[in-house]
DNA sequence: CTCTTGACCACTC
DNA sequence: AGAGTGGCCAAGA
């Protein structure tokens, strides 16, 4: 396709975009999870600068008003995630919602995933039959 | 169509 | 713990 068609179109080609807006509707309050996550779970596990990206454009203001990009945080190491917004104020203003929600920053701003972090769209959609994981023992 | 830019992630020093 | 580099993929000019 040309460039003009990529350009064309913003309210029926919102892209993949869409999708990671889907997934993070998804998270409940209390909750958080990564850019790699929503992204991996949107189809898209290579994709996660494109989630943040595509939070970005929320805060412009819009349909996505209801996308909770609040609780969409970047990754840190030993299964942590940490608030990598570039804007002070941005950052600020998650972590005062995340706060709200119950949410314990750590000393350095980051968050245990073991504790809040979401466990993905399965894990508040359980009515798949299917095995994510073998049961048993 | 080409080049630049990202609210990123993982690895390495 | 902090900084630098490469990779990934799409949007904007």
């Amino acid at each position: 396709m040309t460039a003009r068609e990529q350009a064309s179109s913003e309210l029926d080609t919102v892209s993949w975009w869409d999708d990671f807006y889907r997934v993070v509707r998804l998270i409940p309050p209390g909750r958080v999870t990564t850019y790699g996550a929503v992204a991996a779970f949107g189809g898209h596990p290579r994709a996660a600068r494109h989630v943040g990206y595509a939070m970005a454009a929320l805060k412009e203001g819009g349909k996505n008003a209801d996308v909770p990009w609040q609780r969409v945080l970047g990754a840190a190491p030993r299964g942590k995630a940490r608030v990598t917004i570039k804007d002070p104020v941005g950052g600020a203003v998650q972590r005062a919602i995340l706060e709200a929600e119950g949410v314990a920053f750590d000393a350095l701003g980051r968050i245990d995933l073991a504790a809040f972090g979401w466990a993905g769209p399965g894990a508040e959609k359980p009515k798949r039959p299917t095995k994510p994981k073998k049961k048993g023992a």
